[in-house]
DNA sequence: ACAAATGGTAAGCGATAACTTACGGTAAGT
DNA sequence: ACTTACCGTAAGTTATCGCTTACCATTTGT
């Protein structure tokens, strides 16, 4: 998977609240699936299938216990959409105060 | 607008292609709808309209300048979402350890 | 005053996505 | 061995979203 795309799955993934609704309940530690869905509105294959898009995006991580699957939430997963945002936040920042230079420049007498 | 939807508006805004697209353009300064249009795929309403919903997530700012209209890359919008993707991350990494310790603890003969 | 340029909005269409029920498959308990 | 628990997948439905064309308002230029 390319960086590009491993940005926007991650963005599309938690684009959705149900799915950040699953990544809340996940803040605190691994939890299996049927875990989840008993806290929340939707049916457990509903469930299953965000985890699925959450784990492709590499959001989270899962591993086999037995009968059940542990799902976490995966730090570098998260810090990769992390550097994204930090490098955007820069660039919003130098565009911004280039543009107030210019302003300040091209009307010295407002 | 709550804190809570903030945030969603604004990842609902990033997660479409178009519209991050859009975000690249902007990243070297502000630029009228025209411009933007001019270099996309797709007619200057679409372009207008994710506009709008850059603009309503707080992740644009704009300033009317006689007939045009010229959007920039809100910094503040930015870092709101910075600062959750931080907060996340942190509890990733405290629930990863504990369960790395967790682990160790209860299976110490593996 | 008229014409051209810039851009927001409405209506309608097609595609995507999230949900449900139904099913199959594997692991644990009795 | 059989039954129960846990979970992923398939199929189908509905709502949402992004796009286009058409239209209107405001501002600039002649």
């Amino acid at each position: 998977m390319d960086h590009k795309d491993a940005i926007a799955a991650t963005m599309t993934a938690l684009a959705d609240p149900t799915r950040r609704d699953i990544i809340d309940r996940l803040r605190s530690g691994p939890l299996p699936v049927g875990a989840i869905a008993k806290t929340m509105p939707v049916s457990r294959p509903a469930v299953s299938q965000h985890l699925r898009v959450l784990s492709d995006a590499g959001l989270l991580s899962v591993t086999p216990s037995g009968n059940r699957r542990l799902y976490a939430i995966a730090p570098d997963g998260v810090d990769a959409l992390r550097r994204y945002l930090d490098a955007l936040w820069d660039d919003a920042l130098a565009a911004f105060q280039r543009a107030a230079q210019e302003q300040a420049k091209g009307k010295p007498d407002d």
